[in-house]
DNA sequence: AGATATTTGTTCGTATGTATT
DNA sequence: TAATACATACGAACAAATATC
C-alpha cells in the first residue's frame, strides 16, 4: 500500500512560472512511471530539448526536484538526474523547519511522547532479535557510570535518547517509528532542552538505567504489559524530570537578573 | 520556546557545491538575524555581489529555499526576496514524499489515531468556542442523511474526516494537532482508501453521527474522562469499519480474477 | 596512474515578463 | 498610459567533476 502520489492532485494546479511547470512534469513521470530509486531521468541537454527550455530553467526545475529529495544529480559521463527516496534526515529537517516557529514546549513533546512511546516499544519487541538487544546495551554503558565533565554529561543524555531511538528503528510500522525517532530528535535539538542537559544537576542516571534494563527484560520475556507500563512509567518519570529542571533554570534566570 | 534553526548544526558540513553554499549562508542569516516572515532580503543583484556568484547560481539557492519554504519571491518594483513560514500543506506535502515508498498501512495510521485523537480532542476542548461547534454541526450536516451517489458519498466521508481535523485545529498543542491533521490527511489519500469510500457498501454513518453528537455534548459539558472515552471508542469503530471493508475488497478482488 | 571524454556546474550578456507608481 | 524596478528566461562559453580506457 502507498501514499497517493504527491503530485496527484486533480486540478493540475496552473503553475505560472516555467520552472515550476518543467518541475511538475518530471514529477508527474516519475509518478506515472512508477520510477523507482536509481532509475534515470533523461539528461539535461535531453530535458532542455523535451521542454524547449533553456538550461538554467531545466536546472532550477532540477534543483526543486533534488531539494523535496525526489531526485539526485551526478556529474561525470554517464551522469544526470536520477531518481531518489527522501532520507529520514532531510524529512525531519524539513519538519523542522515547519515547526520552527510553532512554539513547540517540552510539555507538548511528552504528550506525544508518553502516548507513542509505549506502542512503538511493544510493536518493536515481535522485531529484536540478539544485535539489537546488544546495541541497547552497549548504548546503556555510555551513562552506565557518573559523568566526569559536562561534555560527558551531555553525551549520557544524548545516548539516552539514542535507546528510544534504536528501538523505535525495530518497529514496523513506520509512520509511529518515525514520529518517535522525530520527537527524540527535537529534544536533542531545543535550545532550552540544551541548556536543561548541561545543567550539573545530577538525573537520577540510576532510576533511568533500572527502567531501560527491566524493558529490556521485559522485552525478552515478550511481556506486551509489562513493556508497555515499564515505558509509561519511564516518559512520565522523564517528563517530570525535565519540566522540574526547566523550572529551574528559569528560576535561577529570574534570580540572577534581578 | 523554539525549535532549534535547523542549519544550525555543529560541524558546518561541506557543501561543496557553490549553490549550496550559498543557500545554506542565506539560511544562516536568515537564522542568526531572527528574519520574520515578510522581512525583505537583498536583491537578486545584491546578492550576486555579496556572494560573488553569477545570477544562475543565486537563482538556484534562492530557488532551494523557497522550495524549503523559507523565502517567497515576489517580480516587480519592491520585489525580491522574503521571509517565509513554510505552510502546513506544504509540510504535509513534504512529509508525504517522504512516506510515498514506506508502505503505510490503515493498520498503521490508526494506531496512531487511536492514541493521538482522544488527546488532541481533549486539549482542543479548551480552546473550543460557539463557532467553532457551530463549524463542527455544519460539517455534521453534510453526512446527516443517506447519500444519493457515489459522489455525496465521497464527499461525506471527506467531510467525517474534516469533523477531526477541525478539532484538532483547536488545540494549541502544535506538534499534536499536526500530527492529527496529517493523519486525517494520509486517509484522503491513501489508494486503497479511496476504494474504500468508494465502495457502496453503507457504513454505518447513523452510529458515526451519534458518536459525534455525543463528543460535542461532552465538550460543551468539559467532561474530560468521557470526551476521552468517546473518541477512543469511535477510533475504534473506525478502524474496524475500514479494515473489514478493506478485506472485502481484497475478496472480491480475488473472486473477479479467479 | 594518467589522459580523455562526458556530463553537470558556473559565468556573463541580453532580452522578456510583471508588478508598482 | 508610461516609466521604472525587479524577477524570469534564454544562449553561448568555460570550469569542474568523474567514469572509462
Amino acid at each position: 500500500m502507498r501514499v497517493s502520489a504527491p503530485g496527484t492532485k486533480k486540478p493540475a494546479r496552473k503553475a505560472r512560472k516555467r520552472t515550476d511547470e518543467i518541475a511538475e512534469a518530471i514529477k508527474r513521470t516519475i509518478m506515472e512511471h512508477g520510477l523507482e530509486p536509481g532509475d534515470r531521468l533523461p539528461q539535461e541537454k535531453d530535458l532542455i530539448a523535451q521542454y524547449a527550455a533553456s538550461k538554467g530553467t531545466v536546472r532550477e526545475a532540477l534543483k526543486s526536484l533534488e531539494v523535496q529529495g525526489l531526485v539526485r544529480i551526478r556529474t561525470g559521463p554517464g551522469g544526470g538526474a536520477f531518481v531518489e527516496r527522501m532520507s529520514e534526515g532531510r524529512a525531519m529537517s524539513l519538519l523542522g523547519n515547519y515547526l520552527f516557529a510553532k512554539d513547540v514546549t517540552i510539555a507538548d513533546i511528552y504528550e506525544l511522547r508518553k502516548a507513542l512511546e509505549p506502542l512503538v516499544a511493544v510493536s518493536a519487541m515481535d522485531n529484536m532479535d540478539e544485535s539489537g538487544f546488544r546495541r541497547l546495551e552497549d548504548i546503556i554503558a555510555v551513562y552506565d557510570h557518573e559523568a566526569r565533565d559536562a561534555g560527558e554529561r551531555w553525551q549520557q543524555r544524548m545516548a539516552e535518547l539514542d535507546f528510544h531511538t534504536v528501538v523505535a528503528e525495530y518497529s514496523d510500522n513506520a509512520l509511529l517509528s518515525f514520529q518517535c525517532r522525530f520527537l527524540q530528535r527535537l529534544l536533542k535539538d531545543l535550545a532550552v532542552c540544551r541548556d536543561i542537559y548541561l545543567q550539573p544537576q545530577p538525573i537520577l542516571r540510576q532510576r533511568g538505567i533500572a527502567y531501560q534494563r527491566e524493558l529490556i527484560k521485559a522485552m525478552k520475556a515478550g511481556d506486551v504489559e509489562v513493556v508497555r507500563s515499564i515505558i509509561s512509567e519511564h516518559m512520565i518519570h522523564a517528563e517530570q524530570q525535565m519540566l522540574t529542571l526547566e523550572a529551574t533554570l528559569e528560576h535561577r534566570f529570574i534570580d540572577e537578573s534581578s
